[in-house]
DNA sequence: GAATCATTTCGATATATATCGAAATGGAGA
DNA sequence: TCTCCATTTCGATATATATCGAAATGATTC
């Protein structure tokens, strides 16, 4: 389950009006489902339905009573989910980078590629600069080596300043130069 | 439209992988309903239709340039909803007390009252107080007067402090004594 | 161990809605 | 005014899911 999976099933769980009444009453105090599907005037087991989705939401959790199931709030939970909605960061990665599977360099890019793709500013990190750097080295899949000319065409399409690109390149080891300095190929 | 329905609407419009990827995109930057389905590989009028709904929640706002629709987020409203989530106060308000219409009066005995109708905490302000001394009212439909025994008997429903509601009830002008004091009736 | 009780699961049904293609709308530019 | 273009609306369809009653489950109590 991805965060995006997680967060799609939180929002999923308070997208119906009884969960929501479900929700208030746990915000007050435990319930158990009998006493939920007393005051909200709902068959016991289309609660248990709803209470399902929120458990598996991680909104709610359970504890065992003698014969009832009492069912509390997690308001750790919805903090956390808050604290997303408020994010800009955790927003943009929303929309996923693609061909990108490693959830770090996911995170990395969402949150310094703006939407065209271009870089929108350099990571200060060594590894999150690195995922960047991996990140372009996408653009030299074909046969080398290339000159720097051709080199500062590809990386023009990330950012203007294709030299801090070309020189992390070198100096974190995904590229070397040959013939003087004027070839470039991939490590 | 009541908050309850407002944020119901909410929950509904983000409830949806391919709307939570539009506001990934809209994070970053605003988008025509083009560059959306475009990138996200949709049917423009199925753009057309998450848009409305996000809309709806008030999650995006459209401004016409030239041929088209540019669709920007309102984070202003997404930061409004994060704090709903993380106040219990209003969490309790999603299941409303039942039997009161007034909108105000329904979000002080949210507050104040707990699921099993007690009591939790007496208001401050005159006018919040004022909600609760209403309500315990309710308890006195029938045909007065009822000795101070009978309204402590009724009130001990509310709160183990019977005598702060009654002396309340007496002061806001809402019952008066006669007999010397001994029969309580309503205003 | 048997009976009891709340809860869950299952099967069925009705409603909601995501998606698309086609047609309508409405502004911008010629 | 007429044309063009993105967007929206409409109609149709397929999928998802809320709700219920009945049956199964599982734990507690006698």
């Amino acid at each position: 389950m991805t965060d995006n999976q997680a967060l799609l099933q939180f929002f999923k769980a308070l997208a119906d009006a009884n969960r929501l009444r479900i929700v208030g009453l746990l915000a007050r105090r435990p319930h158990s489902v009998d006493e939920i599907a007393t005051v909200l005037e709902l068959r016991p087991s289309t609660v248990s339905h709803h209470l399902s989705k929120l458990s598996g939401a991680a909104l709610v959790r359970s504890e065992a009573q003698g014969h009832y199931h009492v069912y509390s709030l997690d308001l750790s939970s919805l903090h956390e989910r808050a604290r997303t909605l408020a994010s800009s960061e955790e927003l943009r990665e929303l929309a996923p980078i693609e061909g990108v599977e490693d959830p770090f360099d996911r995170k990395v890019l969402a949150t310094f590629l703006d939407e065209s793709g271009q870089i929108a500013q350099f990571p200060i990190k060594r590894k999150k600069f690195d995922v960047i750097l991996r990140y372009a080295l996408r653009l030299f899949e074909d046969e080398g080596p290339w000159d720097e000319r051709e080199v500062n065409r590809r990386l023009e399409t990330l950012s203007d300043d294709t030299a801090t690109i070309r020189r992390g390149l070198i100096d974190h080891g995904h590229m070397t130069r040959s013939a003087g300095g004027r070839a470039y190929n991939r490590a």
